[in-house]
DNA sequence: ATATCGTTTCGTTAAATGACGAAACGAAAG
DNA sequence: CTTTCGTTTCGTCATTTAACGAAACGATAT
């Protein structure tokens, strides 16, 4: 029970919920959910490392940046929880607007100068 | 995704997770529960608001008596989460331990003198 | 080596959460 | 009507949570 209440503790907040169904999307460092969920960069740091530390996603070094991703390894627990939150999440407005904004950003352009 | 957040608030905490499981067994009112928990009756009955506010569980009056149990007419968001519990809890020490409590336990008994 | 830049950690603050006992409530029993 | 008894609401307290900016960290680029 202690690893499933975990994942929901992990999943039930409004900026996490929006932080995984961006990464179904694709891998994103964290200046990009920063210009997405518009929070202190501090913020989402601390919200990933909990969602990793639940198992729901994993990070890679890539050069100066780290990316975010869906855990490639994760339980079959996990699998659930996201499938069940893809069916009812589908048509989420904020969702799916969040989704829209990814597509016009470039992680070149938000980071740096 | 408000109602989906509220539901895995709801859900994401251990006594009201063993609630639900307890009352995937039979209606129960608030001292059954409270006997089994061990918490105060109005921590008790705070959290049965808290999951009847979320659409999880439902009471009826029964004499002097309230009966909790499953919501009859809950979502299929909700049908879905109480699946997975279901699915991913089955052999969970503690729930089974709270069962096995339940079936010696007469409202009478506890209730009362 | 030094500066730069994305990220993480630290320290703080405000708000939310879970717990309790006391008091209020409402229906059943005397 | 008054008492009883299960339940709910209220007020309080301690703990947790989410947010921020500042400082630390680590790897890249000058």
């Amino acid at each position: 029970m202690k690893e499933m209440l975990k994942i929901l503790k992990a999943l039930s907040d409004s900026n996490r919920m929006r932080i995984i169904s961006m990464l179904k999307e694709r891998e994103l460092c964290v200046c990009e959910i920063t210009d997405v969920l518009q929070l202190a960069t501090s913020t989402v740091s601390k919200h990933l490392s909990l969602l990793k530390e639940a198992g729901l996603i994993e990070d890679e070094k890539d050069g100066k940046w780290v990316n975010y991703r869906i855990n490639r390894e994760r339980s079959l627990l996990i699998d659930d929880c996201l499938a069940m939150i893809d069916k009812h999440t589908e048509r989420d407005i904020e969702l799916l607007n969040d989704k829209l904004k990814l597509l016009i950003t470039d992680r070149n352009m938000i980071c740096g100068t």
